[in-house]
DNA sequence: GCTTTAATAT
DNA sequence: CATATTAAAG
C-alpha cells in the first residue's frame, strides 16, 4: 500500500485580523478554500485576546496594517513577544515604506488586497514549515503553482542615497534579520534605533495634543503612549525635534 | 536624584 | 536627515 496521499493531517490554523468585515469575509473564504482553518477577528485587541485566551494554537496570523487602537505593526510586535507565530500583512496600500517597515519588524510577507493564490501558497508553506520544525519530518505539502512571484519580498538592504559632497566609502549596511523569540540567539545585541513610523508618530501626536502642549512632557507622553519599545529618552528626543 | 531640554554627536 | 547621547538646568 502506497501512501499516495501526501496530504498531512496538519491543520494550519490561521487568525485573520481586519476592521473591514467584507475584507475579513473575502480573506477568510479564500483561506478556507485553501484548507486553512480560519478564525477572524475585527481588531488587534481581539486578536491578542484570542491568541492568549482561546487555548487554540495558531500557525499563522494575517492582519491588515491600518487599524484603530492598535495597528498591524503593533500587533506583530506584541505577538512576537509572546508567541512564535508568523505574521503576514494584508493591506490595501502597498507603499514601499509600509512594506519595508513590516519586513523590518519581522513580518513574513506583505500581501496586497485582495489575497491571491500566490500569497496562499507562500503562507501555506511558511506555516507548514513553521509547524513542522518541532518534528523531524520533512514533509512539505507543495501545491505547486509556479508563478514567478513578482511581489516577493526582497531581503534587500535598505540603502538610502545620500548625496553628500563628501565622498563616502562604501557602507555595507548589514541588516540583521531576527526572529523575535525566546531563542538565545542574540538578545544582548539589540542595537536598533527607534523608528518613528507613521502610526507611531500619529499616536505620539495624538497623545501630545490630548495633553496639551503645556503639559506635554516626555514622561507623561511616554506613559500615555503605552508603547513598551519606547523609553523616555526616545520620546524626549522625538519631542524636541518635532516641536521646536 | 529624577526629569526636562539645549546642544552636540552619530 | 532622523535619532541618540551628553550635559546643563529645573
Amino acid at each position: 500500500m502506497e501512501e499516495q496521499n501526501n496530504q498531512l493531517f496538519e491543520i494550519i490554523r490561521c487568525l485573520v485580523v481586519d476592521v473591514d468585515v467584507t475584507c475579513l469575509l473575502i480573506t477568510a473564504t479564500f483561506l478556507k478554500k485553501s484548507k486553512f482553518e480560519v478564525l477572524t477577528v475585527k481588531s488587534a485587541k481581539d486578536a491578542l485576546g484570542v491568541l492568549r485566551g482561546s487555548g487554540l494554537s495558531f500557525d499563522l496570523v494575517v492582519t491588515e496594517v491600518h487599524m484603530p487602537e492598535m495597528n498591524g505593526f503593533q500587533l506583530q510586535q506584541e505577538i512576537a513577544k509572546e508567541f512564535i507565530i508568523p505574521v503576514a500583512f494584508l493591506s490595501a496600500d502597498e507603499k514601499e515604506s509600509t512594506i519595508m517597515k513590516g519586513l523590518e519588524s519581522g513580518v513574513i510577507l506583505f500581501m496586497g488586497k485582495p489575497i491571491s493564490q500566490n500569497n496562499i501558497n507562500y503562507l501555506w508553506n511558511y506555516a507548514t514549515v513553521g509547524k513542522k520544525n518541532h518534528k523531524g519530518k520533512h514533509v512539505i505539502n507543495q501545491q505547486n503553482q509556479d508563478k514567478t512571484n513578482e511581489r516577493l519580498i526582497p531581503h534587500e538592504v535598505i540603502h538610502i542615497e545620500s548625496s553628500s559632497s563628501n565622498s563616502e566609502r562604501d557602507k555595507s549596511v548589514r541588516k540583521c534579520e531576527e526572529t523575535e523569540s525566546e531563542q538565545s540567539s542574540s538578545p544582548p545585541s539589540k542595537k536598533s534605533r527607534v523608528v518613528w513610523t507613521d502610526p507611531l508618530h500619529d499616536k505620539f501626536v495624538e497623545v501630545v495634543s490630548k495633553l496639551g502642549m503645556k503639559k506635554a512632557h516626555p514622561r507623561k507622553i511616554l506613559d500615555l503612549m503605552d508603547t513598551p519599545e519606547l523609553t523616555r529618552i526616545h520620546v524626549a528626543s522625538h519631542l524636541q525635534v518635532y516641536y521646536s
